[in-house]
DNA sequence: TGGATTATGTGACTCATAGTCCGTTGACTT
DNA sequence: AAGTCAACGGACTATGAGTCACATAATCCA
């Protein structure tokens, strides 16, 4: 899979496992709502700032994060 | 450690281990050689689809480049 | 049924910075 | 001296960050 559209289903996998909204992972990465949706739908280049901040709102190391197959 | 200065600091470490110039590495994952540079030493904001190119470049997986402690 | 709420998606926009391309410098090696 | 390598700077263009108004669909409940 592109990395991208990877790297949005990886996060929304995490965040529903999590049961959280988008808007409240929002708040608590002090990110946009909207700019979740688009990360999420793999519509968004983001960068290692911006991953790092939704890894640890999700409560997830960045290395667990990336240790899915999608990365291999 | 911050994580521009880790992810540059990782991927040094990595090129070095393989005897890579920067040019040399800046060529193999179509980049620029003062963007490896700068990416290196932490002042970069790398985006997702350049770090794929550079761990691609490196010959390493995703998921083992984050695998290393600084990103727990 | 209909209106209120919640969750998500989209297109367009501005602005900061990512990233390129030119060249220079200094350290080290042969 | 000449070559290689890393770092840096200026000027430039491309693109990601961040936000907004609005749309859609699902659910709940009066």
């Amino acid at each position: 899979m592109e990395i991208k559209k990877a790297l949005g289903a990886r996060i929304r996998e995490i965040r529903n496992s999590k049961e959280l909204s988008q808007e409240y992972l929002a708040y608590l990465a002090d990110l946009d709502r909207t700019y979740i949706t688009s990360v999420e739908n793999g519509k968004r280049n983001i960068s290692i700032v911006n991953i790092q901040k939704i890894c640890k709102a999700l409560g997830m190391p960045m290395s667990k994060f990336f240790s899915a197959k999608d990365f291999n």
